[in-house]
DNA sequence: CTCACTGCAAAGGTTTTGCAGTGGG
DNA sequence: CCCACTGCAAAACCTTTGCAGTGAG
């Protein structure tokens, strides 16, 4: 947690960006929150220790984040945005029963893929990443 | 196109749906208009022909349609759905420079994510299908 | 001090919903 | 004929934007 926010705080300040408390009450809301938050459960999240919190705030961060490379935007179906604390390269696996968004890290895989599609390139087109969606059902649900 | 709109009304007629002018032409539109058009383009596209459509009415038509598997919703970063009548198991080709979305069908790449998968199960979650975005640049962008 | 950032509120764009009326089977 | 479906319009939803004011460096 100290760290979290000693890494934040370089982050920031490499960039030349302000440490306003917001942007880390974001950041904070963002490990806290588990499963992959949305802007809106991110902004009730913090509105319980910092009422005033304006959304259209939080969205602007989580923008500004996300630039920096501080946190990851996942896509969902439903085109609701949610994000990601987990930088590395990994994939998710997504609940079709509940809405449910696991961090898949698997090194093996991104391997597999790369050596697949280097072997195998596809013309006129040039790849910069994979992301690989993997649907199902949690055997709980 | 003839064997379009019987495979259609198969389809509707077997799951107890109606036939009416608007799926039709909705679907006739999905088919003809390239690289997945969203549900504006669509009734941009059916008001040429078919000027009192509602869009409320495309909009239910496509949940519709998506529910009884005669096209696919294909999520993209920005959160507007676009669709897709290519119904085989594929994946996308999305470039980071237009807005060009290309289908990019490989049975050999399902095999080969299939085998990955059978072999290193992922506990507690079953895996349903996989989505590979696969993001990157055209040539010619 | 200064200007990047926040709060607030309004607007923007996409999708959903309610309801009366219509037309497909 | 009947009820599934459409047209229309309003509302819901998520996100962006403009602007005046504030506080981080």
């Amino acid at each position: 947690m100290e760290e979290l926010i000693e890494h934040i705080h370089r982050h920031l300040t490499e960039k030349g960006l302000r440490i306003t408390p917001q942007r880390l009450a974001i950041m904070e809301a963002v490990y806290a929150l588990d499963n992959h938050p949305t802007a809106d459960q991110i902004i009730a999240f913090i509105r319980k220790t910092h009422p005033n919190i304006a959304s259209g705030t939080v969205y602007n961060v989580l923008e500004t984040l996300e630039q920096n490379q501080l946190i990851k935007k996942v896509t969902t179906d439903s085109g609701v945005m949610r994000y990601d604390g987990v930088l590395e390269s990994h994939h998710h696996l997504y609940c079709t029963e509940c809405d449910v968004i696991e961090d898949y890290v698997d090194e093996e895989l991104n391997s597999l893929l790369n050596t697949y599609f280097e072997s195998k390139q596809i013309k006129g087109f040039h790849i910069h990443e994979f992301v690989l969606q993997i649907r199902g059902t949690f055997d709980k649900c």
